[in-house]
DNA sequence: TAGATTGTTAATCGATTAACAATC
DNA sequence: TAGATTGTTAATCGATTAACAATC
């Protein structure tokens, strides 16, 4: 099962699928064809079996993919068979938002501690979790294992924080700000940017595109 | 300056050429090449060339780009050059997040309204907006130019609710619940899908990848 | 065995990069 | 004018789809 130079549009499905096979067993589906999963998905089935055997071969012929065991064998792909420990840096709306989302914790991302600088947040709890000062960072860090870093603080301190962090040993952040941190961190490192305001922009293109071809309007 | 035909990839690439348009700005540089741009943007100069000419000449031969002038155009082509009405259905934290957020305000995105099913969120008020009941929707649309909705509800109800928005009007989709809108929705909409779970599993997965390959560890 | 469906190779399509003539 | 840099065509690269032999 040797994995390397799997291609980015092949990872970026990964989850999809596995949301998808989450659904069948829970709908009880034993097994399922590439067809007719790529029925469901609107993807080819030749792309499902190109995906998926990138992997290794998961399916039988002549039976399709066991659900379960596809599902099994995605999420340890994506390293969903284990913990992962995660801290939110900067708890504002929307880093509180994050930190009371439950669901990322079934999936084994577990928040275990929220930062920020303001100390009317200071002793606040979320979810059960202190809001702690960022000076704290350092020592937190070094007594417990964390692995994941959730961003949510200006794009003009989230390149300072992410370089602390990193040299606390923090591998992979979550990012949220408004700015590159890929490009901007020296180092090798896991960055995913989440540019929300990317997002709006890309659906008011589209809506835009939309009514000036539908101007039966007023 | 007719757009047809763009593709995807262009269009997700657009946003983050009006950020860093938007950030030379504000420091005050008047032109740019597409080769700097290039380099501060870890994109080909090519790339840049190529995907600013799908929508016109914007440069100039010899001078380059006039930032002030493609980061208008690069806006209206997005269609930031006026205000978006935009509703949050769900009210829950993720919902609140947003409605708090005032970056979108300044980018054209006008909360106008928030909505959810919750009797005890009746009437509390979010950034100055009151949380409004699901039911009073069809009104309010009607009395109201409402052309994006902001879907920060349950997966179960998100499909329903989106079903009931677009019979009254509404256009585009802002979907933050972990289903495939697009799919679902009969007709011709506009969905853009905010999938954060999917986000921190590709960051789990290159992390996975990461720690696999330097498994100095103890 | 016959039928079904995978795994995988080959063909196609689309997106990115390179090159350069046009032109400011 | 000479130098710089675009706009655009051509070449390359990578990703998707089609086809089919392998095999359950």
């Amino acid at each position: 099962m040797e994995e390397k130079g799997i291609s980015r549009a092949v990872i970026k499905r990964l989850p999809r699928y596995y949301r998808y096979l989450g659904e069948l067993l829970e709908d009880g589906v034993e097994r399922i064809s590439s067809s007719e999963l790529s029925e469901r998905m609107k993807v080819t089935a030749s792309q499902i079996r190109q995906d998926l055997n990138n992997f290794g071969g998961f399916g039988q012929q002549g039976y399709g993919y066991n659900v379960r065991y596809l599902y099994t064998e995605i999420g340890k792909i994506l390293g969903l068979d284990r913990t992962h420990n995660m801290i939110i840096v900067g708890a504002g709306n929307l880093g509180q938002a994050l930190a009371n989302y439950a669901a990322f914790e079934r999936s084994g991302f577990k928040t275990i501690g929220i930062f920020d600088i303001n100390p009317v947040l200071k002793g606040v709890s979320v979810r059960g979790i202190p809001i702690r000062m960022t000076d704290e960072l350092p020592e937190f860090i070094r007594n417990n294992n964390v692995e994941i870093a959730t961003l949510t603080l200006p794009k003009a301190k989230a390149l300072e924080m992410a370089k602390l962090l990193a040299d606390c040993g923090v591998k992979a952040f979550w990012n949220f700000a408004h700015t590159d941190l890929n490009l901007a961190m020296p180092g090798n490192y896991i960055v995913e940017n989440v540019h929300l305001s990317e997002s709006l922009m890309r659906l008011s293109y589209n809506l835009t595109r939309y009514e000036s071809e539908h101007k039966q309007q007023s």
